[in-house]
DNA sequence: AAAGATTTAGACCATATGGTTTAGAAATTG
DNA sequence: CAATTTCTAAACCATATGGTCTAAATCTTT
């Protein structure tokens, strides 16, 4: 086939897909059209699992639209092993939310079963290769997706609508050290500044902030944007 | 030029860099090599805001390495008119935190400067005709990055290391109420439990999360997978 | 049935946190 | 320079929160 691959090692794989039919297709065309080694395939992820864990396989295929335990859970579950297995998620059409969910969980490539053959062996051959593969048409979908979620959920408070905006250089140092969960005492110390200053400053912060308490105080700076060390969540 | 927009309008084109240079060079090649309309040009992106509002450009190509206002936020300021410009931001170096953080905050494709004219042009072309566009190298170097940041993010704790999976039933409703900044009395009520029954879930939620008070219990739920209605948050 | 964990709840006490007011020093702005 | 804002800090008090211990009722599991 294409690509120069005889010297190398061929890349050996699991196929996994519910429907008998799709599976044996795309185990034919990759034999045929591909130096590629399709060493098993599966009809249910749990399967696919185990043979997985037996073959140790360098690419998988694995289909997101199958019943009892889905496509997406099963390769969060491979992924979780860290056996370097590399996988490759299939699908029939190009749902954004599908696709992004299989990204973020660690597919390394993504492909309708509509697309060309040739397609699916270059991404094969890409992710085989340690990239990761996105056909355009997809990965523009990806993006508008991701930028959507990112457009709906940071800018839901207007400038002048967050209250953080409202407070002094001092009172978001004060407000920073809470978000770590760091008490009165300690923030006095840390600013050098008295414990009963700190006090005043976190009142103030109450008023601006319109909330009651520390925690409060807290939850609305880490919903409205305090640009900390925070970390990466998005639910599955 | 290729695909015929002979028929189409001829999409406007405003280019920032501070490189004036790059900046003549690449509007010359588009003036040739394509269709397209260069309708002003700007070396500061301040300059280069009062431009677009004025001309109101289909396409903008802002350069991301710039002193004084970086790329970045003024990709960020220009989103936030909500003109329906189309930004594709431009790099001479394919950072992978770069490339995320514009697609983030909106940037409808992000090009190399060292990458051949005709892939500019059909960039251009693509993020045009309304799609957003990624060359597959940096799409994949934008994976790599994205994959990396939830790995790293969210099972940096196992189910063992994850103390939040020793709560109990109970303690976990209480501990959902605090992290919505419910105080003790209002979480009695809500169980309809006693006060000090809380007080007593709130001291073992202390013990099993190691922790020292509410704020940090909370701090901790937050961090570790508590899935409530949480919100996306990546920080710029 | 016995053992164990969970949920409930009280007493008791110490301390941290929150509410309000006043006020001087320092920095910023007009 | 005068006015304003910010930062500092104290006094005073009320209440919420946290620490520890004990213990009964309920539920689970063997």
């Amino acid at each position: 086939m294409r690509r120069g691959l005889e010297f190398k090692k061929k890349a050996r794989i699991i196929i996994v897909d519910d429907n008998y039919e799709h599976l044996s297709g795309i185990k034919e065309l990759i034999e045929i059209e591909s130096d590629f080694d399709v060493v098993a395939t599966a009809t249910s992820a749990s399967v696919a699992i185990s043979l997985i864990k037996k073959y140790r396989p360098e690419i998988v295929l694995m289909d997101i639209n199958m019943p009892e335990k889905d496509g997406l859970t099963a390769i969060a579950e491979i992924e979780k092993l860290d056996l370097g297995v590399r996988i490759i998620a299939l699908t029939g059409y190009d749902d954004p939310d599908l696709i992004f969910r299989a990204m973020k969980i660690g597919a390394k490539g993504y492909i309708l079963k509509t697309m060309a053959s040739a397609q699916l062996i270059y991404a094969i051959d890409e992710v085989a290769a340690g990239k990761i593969y996105l056909p355009a048409a997809l990965s523009s979908r990806f993006f508008e997706y991701f930028q959507k979620s990112f457009r709906e959920e940071n800018q839901e408070l207007s400038d002048e609508e967050n209250l953080l905006n409202y407070l002094t250089q001092r009172e978001e140092e004060v407000l920073d050290l809470l978000t770590q969960g760091i008490t009165y005492k300690g923030v006095a110390q840390k600013l050098f500044i008295s414990e009963t200053t700190v006090k005043t400053h976190v009142n103030n912060i109450f008023q601006k902030l319109q909330v009651n308490d520390r925690t409060q105080a807290v939850l609305y700076a880490l919903n409205n944007g305090f640009l900390n060390r925070r970390k990466v969540k998005i639910a599955i």
